[in-house]
DNA sequence: ATTTTATATCGTAATATTGCAATATAGCAT
DNA sequence: ATGCTATATTGCAATATTACGATATAAAAT
C-alpha cells in the first residue's frame, strides 16, 4: 500500500496519470512535450509508476502506448472505502 | 494530491494510520510501544501526516490525541473514485 | 520544588529521490 | 545501410527523506 501511495505522491507523477485519463490512450513521447521535464526524466517516472503497476506499457511498433493500471486504482480505491467505513465507528476527537 | 500521497507513501506511516484504526483512539505514546522505531522517529511521521491533514491532533493533559482526518481521506477516495468512473470510458491496451 | 511522562525539536549520518545531459537501443522510413 | 523517432539507461550533482541520540518543553504526579 505505501509502495503504491508513494508512486502516486510526485506531482510529475500525478501530472502523468492524470494525462492519460484526459487523452484516454496514449503514445508517450507527448509526455515529453506536454509536461516541462526532460525526456529521462518522464522515463524515469514512466518507470516508478510501472513499479508500482499504476501504469502498464505496451510496444507498439517502435513507441509505447503506456496506460492506467485499472486494477491498481481500484485496490487503493477499496483500500481507502474500507477505511473510510471503519472511521465511522470512530468517535473521538 | 500528489502531497497527501506523499505521506501516506511510507510503512511506519501507514502503520500509524492502520494503529489509529484498529484502536479507534489514540493517546500516541502507545505508538512507541508498538512500532519498532524510535520516539523521535515516530513524532516525525506524525508531523509529516499532520501537514499532510490525514491526521489532526488535540492536547489532552500532558498528552495529545492523535485521529485520522476523516476529510482528508474522503477527498482521496473521491478523487480515486472519480479516477475509476473516468477509466470507464477508455478503451485501450 | 522535583521528578516523571509525553511529546517535539535539533543535529547529523546514511540513504533515497530527483532532474538532466549524454549515450544506448530498437524499430521505422528512406 | 543510414538516418530518424521513441524510449531506456547510465552517471552524476543537488536535494530530500529517514532514523536516531541528545536535548528541550510542558503538564502531571509526588
Amino acid at each position: 500500500m505505501a509502495s503504491v501511495a508513494k508512486a502516486l505522491g510526485h506531482p510529475a507523477r500525478i501530472a502523468i496519470l492524470e494525462y492519460l485519463l484526459k487523452v484516454q490512450s496514449c503514445i508517450c513521447n507527448d509526455l515529453v512535450i506536454e509536461l516541462p521535464l526532460a525526456q529521462a526524466t518522464i522515463s524515469q517516472h514512466l518507470r516508478a509508476l510501472k513499479n508500482a503497476e499504476l501504469i502498464k506499457g505496451n510496444i507498439e511498433g517502435n513507441a509505447i502506448c503506456y496506460c492506467i493500471n485499472e486494477k491498481t486504482i481500484e485496490e487503493l480505491n477499496s483500500y481507502l472505502e474500507s477505511m473510510k467505513i471503519q472511521l465511522l465507528k470512530i468517535n473521538c476527537c
